[in-house]
DNA sequence: TGAACGTATGATAATATGTTCATATAAAGA
DNA sequence: TCTTTATATGAACATATTATCATACGTTCA
């Protein structure tokens, strides 16, 4: 493994190491949501949340569609789940 | 899930989200090793090292034992095995 | 077209994080 | 006991990160 690929680890866990955005992953792993739906679900604004959104969506972890004036958020694949699983199974010990 | 169990989740992966702190954790799944030999591995000074062993071995990830004048860091469990490979699935798509 | 709604974005400020430097502690051996 | 080797720790600095604020953009519908 060379220094880049692990930068790229790195990089990859910072999308977990904030609770706003885990709020929203695990808000996804329920089920596809609208951005305001996301707000209202962990109660922050809505810039705060656009700003997370755009972040988890760099690191490929979601997609958006548009539906009307809404985008929709969902899980990109199942790497959401299972990474949030492995974790919340070390911290329940 | 409440409000602790989100922060609780995002500072364990906070642990994953540094490139140092990575690489150690690597070194450590490679086997135990003194903090010498860490340094040695990641091309790092050992105070840094050590400041980065003193958070992975609060977040229970790592332990240590004394072995002499050196004190030898080897993993808690199979977690940091598990969550890095799942992570290196990602990056890797 | 323009008003209303939903979302995105840039700038800023506050806080958090990581490395370095200096120094302390702990064990081993002369 | 004094010295050497190995590791830990506190303070300080530089950088990164996050939330907020203001505002811009895109879509729908009257």
């Amino acid at each position: 493994m060379d220094e880049n690929e692990f930068i790229d680890l790195a990089d990859l866990f910072k999308m977990f190491a904030d609770s706003t955005r885990v709020k929203i992953m695990y808000q996804l792993i329920a089920g596809d949501h609208s951005v305001s739906e996301i707000c209202d679900a962990i109660d922050m604004n809505q810039s705060a949340v656009s700003h997370q959104l755009k972040l988890l969506k760099a690191s490929k972890l979601i997609r958006s569609r548009r539906e009307g004036k809404s985008m929709i958020y969902s899980l990109a694949d199942d790497h959401v789940r299972t990474i949030l699983a492995m974790g919340k199974e070390h911290i329940e010990e």
